[in-house]
DNA sequence: CTGTCGGCTGGAGCGCGCTCCAGGTCAATA
DNA sequence: TATTGACCTGGAGCGCGCTCCAGCCGACAG
């Protein structure tokens, strides 16, 4: 069975989620990482809670949410359980950009492809 | 058969391509659209081939590509026909980069997906 | 003849999302 | 004991890609 390691110093943490320190200090300032723990001196001290909310929020930033809307979500999951509907209701929407942005992107793809094409018929005199 | 109109003002080449006239001014500025003519009075005239381009180029930068890269490609289209090759292994990256960034998207998105299941299922008791 | 409009230039400013820095505290190591 | 290293804070700075501004010009409408 393997052991769960519970507290993360800031490092670890950085490291596991691929953020830097400085990220993780920014997020926190910023309203998205409230109620992390601090040692005696005052040291982060990160739960695998917190680390899989960092997770969260990085996997919706690296998706394209703004910070505004991460903002938003952050003070959901600070709201509690009554907040769940509107969480759930803030991803889907995510969920559908996440779709329209692939569309968009395909879009592009395709006309890319075209002059690619239009290139090597070109070359071929 | 339809009357090509040869001569756009600056105003409605922005308008075909869907941006404003101070980002055509920019691009001019940093080497993407070298070459536009002017008329008697120094006012911008472009040609189809110059909203051509300037689509195409858009097409690009929306698809994610760094102007950097976007001036190399204008340099590239300025080279002349010996270029062509360069200009399609260009493309041909930036085609792979739209691949992966896509991949990369459809990952994110499951793990909101998930998410958003796991809210699901705390809903219902 | 006088607006108003669309365009021109050079250069400043901006919003976003970090990233870096100075100056400090503590713990462990040589 | 001295040094190193990880972390702390507040705040400045940065890279990107535009966007806006002041001050100007020339064409055309009323």
């Amino acid at each position: 069975m393997g052991v769960t390691k519970v507290p993360y110093t800031p490092g670890e943490a950085a490291g596991r989620i691929g953020v830097s320190i400085d990220t993780i200090r920014y997020y926190e300032k910023i309203g998205l990482m409230d109620g992390v723990q601090r040692d005696s001196v005052g040291r982060r001290v990160f739960s695998d809670h917190d680390l899989s909310r960092l997770g969260l929020l990085r996997c919706l930033r690296d998706s394209g949410m703004p910070i505004a809307r991460l903002r938003r979500f952050a003070e959901l999951l600070q709201g509690g359980d009554d907040t769940a509907g509107q969480r759930t209701a803030l991803l889907e929407e995510h969920d559908r950009e996440i779709d329209e942005k692939v569309a968009q992107l395909r879009l592009e793809q395709q006309r890319v492809r075209e002059k690619i094409a239009w290139y090597r018929s070109v070359a071929e005199h």
